[in-house]
DNA sequence: GACGATACCAAGCAAGCGCTTGGTTTGTAA
DNA sequence: TTACAAACCAAGCGCTTGCTTGGTATCGTC
């Protein structure tokens, strides 16, 4: 099952937004926006310039401003919750497991949604404590994801940390190559990427 | 030389503010602010409010909100740097310089100056492009002392991935750990996080 | 004890913010 | 063609923002 299949099954189930429709068109620059100017320096009308709207118009599709930030997150979640999980069973053996896991979390950050996972990182503190929440329960699913795989590993021996914090270090590590990570501008692939990560925890590319 | 004893000498040399000072003072309760809401969500009524003065009379010391922003991140590397020197001099094998390294940045970001610490990582877009460039410059000598260690290791053998990228997941991995490690709630020890950094990098904890 | 510099206050300005309002256009289906 | 809802516009309200202004304490120094 390809990523675009993964999308046309998941905006079908009504979970997340075609980006074609006026709604998906919206969160795909608000991600943008976001990112590039943080949601905060990001006004109600920078966001309806970038879709060719009023600025007032807006508030009939998204109650309010930070219901956009929520919907940017809550269905980048549901997407690559979905997208780590195909990747997982696709894998064979535990090692197999996690460099999938690993190289489709890449995917993900530098990849077509990678702006709206930089926000799902960056502007965690914008949105109110109740929908800190409501999204959090969201990525649970996904983790438990990770955590089976790096539970395998450690109770195989091939991994020397502790599974929850190897997944937090993990987190933070992956996160952090939206900063400096630009193939486009030469250098490493995505899969040398992946190699390099499993390397430094030990694991010898030749898998 | 101990931490202290550092930052006598910085404040001597007139390179960071003494805490104790109006100055430092406000730059202490600034980074604390920015940290809990942002740098866009504090108001320059906040920081006034936090130092006890009137909100104008804030810019008889800054001459803008976003000096402030910038003073509390360069001061914060400055210190860091010195700490950091410090600890790779003082300590024996690469190994060793690398666990002094990562125990060192761990304490920055969890210690006393980990508001500061996590204002550097999460609001780093809140600089304008010429404030930044300034930052980066002072990061450089930072990051150097970094990769001439894991270069050493590397060059024994004892590290397989490559150097520059090993550190920029650890500054992801390390910095990341402020969202969820806290120590006074019990659980891992500040020595104990440090062994499974260097557990994850493959380096055994009997050293 | 007069003087200048430093630190602060009280008041408020101009601009920008999220969001509301009342009304018009567009799409859809009978 | 009519009826109705969804999508959008034009205008602006009420509030907050960073920052300025003109003036007043407080201080060390000669």
């Amino acid at each position: 099952m390809s990523q675009s299949d993964i999308l046309k099954a998941l905006i079908a189930e009504n979970l997340v937004s075609d980006p074609k429709g006026a709604r998906g068109r919206l969160l795909q620059e608000a991600a943008r926006l976001f990112r590039d100017k943080g949601y905060e320096r990001t006004t109600v009308r920078d966001l309806a310039a970038a879709v060719g709207i009023q600025s007032g118009s807006l508030f009939h599709h998204f109650r309010t401003k930070e219901d956009i930030l929520k919907a940017v997150m809550v269905e980048t979640i549901r997407l690559n919750t979905a997208i780590m999980q195909a990747a997982v069973d696709e894998a064979g053996t535990p090692e197999q497991k996690l460099r999938a896991l690993v190289r489709a979390e890449l995917e993900s950050i530098n990849g077509q949604t990678g702006e709206a996972m930089a926000v799902l990182v960056f502007e965690w503190r914008s949105l109110s404590e109740d929908s800190q929440a409501d999204v959090l329960a969201l990525r649970e699913i996904y983790e438990a994801l990770w955590l089976d795989v790096l539970g395998t590993l450690k109770a195989e021996g091939a991994l020397l940390a502790e599974p929850f914090v190897v997944r937090r270090m993990l987190t933070g590590a992956l996160s952090w190559t939206v900063t400096w990570y630009h193939p486009e501008r030469g250098g490493l692939t995505l899969d040398g990427l992946t190699d390099q990560v499993m390397a430094m925890l030990g694991f010898s590319p030749a898998n």
